[in-house]
DNA sequence: CCTACCGATCGGTAGG
DNA sequence: CCTACCGATCGGTAGG
């Protein structure tokens, strides 16, 4: 697991970056030694205090690091509410892939909200505010055509779903082991495909008309989510 | 802060548990020394050792007292399944109070999934494991008599809503971060109220018949969870 | 970036 | 002999 010689100091910064990342993750900031990351890289303690002058700056810079990637598909996950035929899907996709194909980055943000609510209540105004604004206002003009309950609450709603998707993505393999697996189903799958439509009935209306019901819909499945970079 | 005498070794054990969940659910296990727990409690923290082995010895029993504290509530939430008017807002209202009366059992079992998932795996699978399978029986016969969706995945759903339930009390505070606050409303009733919302209306069909509509009734706040003990 | 260290505090155990 | 602790200190390791 010892990665190459870092060529300059901003790629070896990335290295450092990515190896707290993963064990603040798996084992949390207290139970993660600066020995341990440098260890992982091949390093020595003192090479990691060279590029971070402590390590509650390590910390503070990998949460950064974890914002500015939000940063990033925030875009991209509002295009999909544009130019996709059907919004929802696109939005919810965009959303649970972002977690779930780095489940690293739910269970950082859950222990950094455990452990640091006023810092990342911070951290999270900037690009969670305006993409929970964004989508909100969407689901007011769905619940101006009828085709949203109308007693939905828009901020709630996202900001829920939000969390739903990144406590799902950070606990799956606890939260899955509630559900039976003697029948050698796709837990996985009953799992994702569960959550997606909650969140869809929870806010279509059963019209009658276009939109089927979500009840006779068969429900997209995982691999809807994936697309290219 | 400091506790009176304990009269006998069962009260003082059960003081040290009380001071360790405490701790153990705002800061980690990791971050809390038996130091800490010790001067919480005015003693010392051979004190704490004379109680519990080891550190380890005193997470497991920790952990152990909260499941024991859920499987004795168990039955009260199934009671409210059989006996109430309307089955759902009853036990809805009571696994919502169950997490949302005491956030640091929330925080503590969020932290533990992250920490030791194997662990708590086990110890969920004995009390959460009956709760999901009767809980799982009475939608079925929802589904049945056509009063819930029938592409709902039973298990799936009540572990998916317990898991919202638990990671919204644990959360709460930074999760709700990311409503706006300008209008001075109320957005923990918001919040509380959005999340009975999508659980019922994810679940209920839209009857025309005796059952309302979910997006004609108004929503029940959360002072309807509360009940004597 | 490494070798060589520091003040402190960690979890756990000794005898009484 | 038991319980419920105490003051002191063990070998290691933490961040810096």
């Amino acid at each position: 697991m010892v990665a190459p010689r870092p060529a300059d100091a901003s790629e070896s910064r990335a290295q450092i970056l990515a190896a707290a990342s993963r064990l603040f993750a798996a084992r949390g900031f207290e139970a993660t030694s600066l020995q341990a990351i440098a260890d992982e890289l091949g390093v020595t303690k003192q090479a990691v205090l060279h590029h971070f002058r402590s390590k509650d700056q390590l910390r503070q810079a990998v949460l950064d690091d974890m914002v500015a990637h939000f940063r990033e598909a925030v875009p991209r996950l509002l295009f999909a509410a544009t130019a996709s035929e059907d919004r929802f899907d696109a939005v919810f996709g965009e959303l649970f892939h972002f977690f779930a194909q780095a489940p690293d980055r739910a269970r950082l943000l859950v222990r950094e909200a455990l452990d640091r609510p006023a810092e990342v209540k911070k951290v999270l105004r900037g690009p969670v505010r305006p993409w929970v604004d964004a989508v909100a206002s969407y689901i007011r003009q769905g619940q101006a055509s009828g085709r949203h309950y109308a007693d939905v609450d828009p901020e709630a709603y996202v900001s829920l779903i939000t969390l739903f998707v990144v406590s799902a993505a950070a606990s799956a393999q606890v939260s899955q082991a509630t559900m039976p697996t003697a029948d050698g189903g796709d837990v996985r799958g009953r799992w994702d495909g569960e959550l997606h439509r909650i969140a869809k009935s929870a806010l279509f209306t059963p019209s009658p008309r276009a939109t089927p019901t979500p009840a006779s819909k068969p429900k997209p499945r995982t691999k809807s989510a994936k697309q290219p970079r």
